[in-house]
DNA sequence: ACACTATACGGAACAGCGTTCCGTTTACAA
DNA sequence: TTGTAAACGGAACGCTGTTCCGTATAGTGT
């Protein structure tokens, strides 16, 4: 399967272009809920050839943040499912607001979604399998719940210091360890 | 400090009741995220009306919600920890996405996150105490963070039964609780 | 009973959003 | 050079939350 030609006209692939590095820029500095129009002026193009090139807002965002999906998808080769939790964490929470797109919107951001799942889901699959394998982690955890938790704690650690999302994820996975009394799962702090 | 007399006509007070009903029941059906137009009409007002008994949609929402909260808030006296946060979470859940729009839209929902914290703050960390002073929890959870917590890991529980927010719950308590070897806590699973 | 006015009403109007449409321009092949 | 498929810009559409204002009315003082 050889690579996608892209558009076929020069000026439709430089205004391609254009538009990836402006919303990559517009993004970062506004968040993923910036608007349509401010990226295609940034990019010094009309409204119109943002959805020539990329059919729904969703899918300029997938774009723009494919390559960094990629090389979070690598580093499952990497490091061990604590690691590369905390990166996917950071990941979200760095990306201005990108958690809060995906949670809110699921209509509109269902492609986002998609494409996160499909690319990552593997990799934390397999590293979740290496520290179940290992007996540090019960066996009952699926991928995907995994992953929408963390992207859930996620949620509103970028704007107010306070909150930290690090440290809850560190105590979802502690829970989720099979460092404790399993005799007490299911019923932590509940009334006896 | 006598209550709010209210509106002072009665077809004011009367708008103002059925603008409450109509809103609870659309929110019931259609989330929160329903149309402000779509309120006014199952009221049989106009959109102006709204305005001036609900200064922004999130007040309207506030208004909805709020004896809601009172009966969360007046559990905390029957209840410990565990349980509570389990009914919070219940609360979320099922008021059909309100979890996912105090996520997002952050501005807009500001008023019905305070509304929350002031009143269930309190309640949370008391509770919180308790099981700290009991020795069974670690005391360096501030009450806010674990509420945000919680309600982080509701998002996207409603729609598809495949996610259990319960379950992450659960692992975040057993994760915060003192049952865990102390010193391994930071560093679950992560690299050695 | 009536008239007066503060209060409240309805819905048109506004601004901003994502998206669609279409007349115009342009890159490329013949 | 010329013909045309491809791509362009931006006005227009339908949706949102919110504001505005001319109209209607509930409650009061006479």
């Amino acid at each position: 399967m050889p690579t996608d030609p892209g558009p076929r006209r020069s000026d439709a692939r430089r205004n391609r272009q254009s538009l990836l590095d402006a919303a990559a820029s517009v993004f970062a500095q506004a968040g993923v809920e910036a608007p349509v129009r401010e990226i295609a002026r940034e990019a010094g193009v009309g409204a119109g050839t943002i959805y020539r090139h990329f059919p729904t807002r969703a899918d300029l965002v997938v774009a723009v943040f494919e390559h960094q999906v990629d090389s979070l998808a690598a580093a499952g080769d990497e490091v061990v499912l604590g690691d590369w939790i905390q990166q996917f964490a950071d990941f979200l929470v760095t990306k201005h607001g990108l958690a809060d797109a995906m949670a809110s919107d699921r209509a509109g951001f269902e492609r986002l979604h998609t494409d996160f799942v499909v690319r990552l889901e593997p990799v934390c699959a397999r590293l979740l399998d290496v520290e179940v394998s290992a007996g540090r982690m019960c066996s009952d955890v699926r991928p995907l719940d995994l992953m929408r938790a963390i992207g859930n704690l996620c949620i509103g650690a970028e704007g107010n210091g306070d909150y930290d999302a690090h440290r809850m994820i560190e105590a979802l996975l502690t829970g989720l360890s099979t460092g404790t009394d399993d005799t007490r799962r299911g019923a932590v702090l509940r009334s006896r």
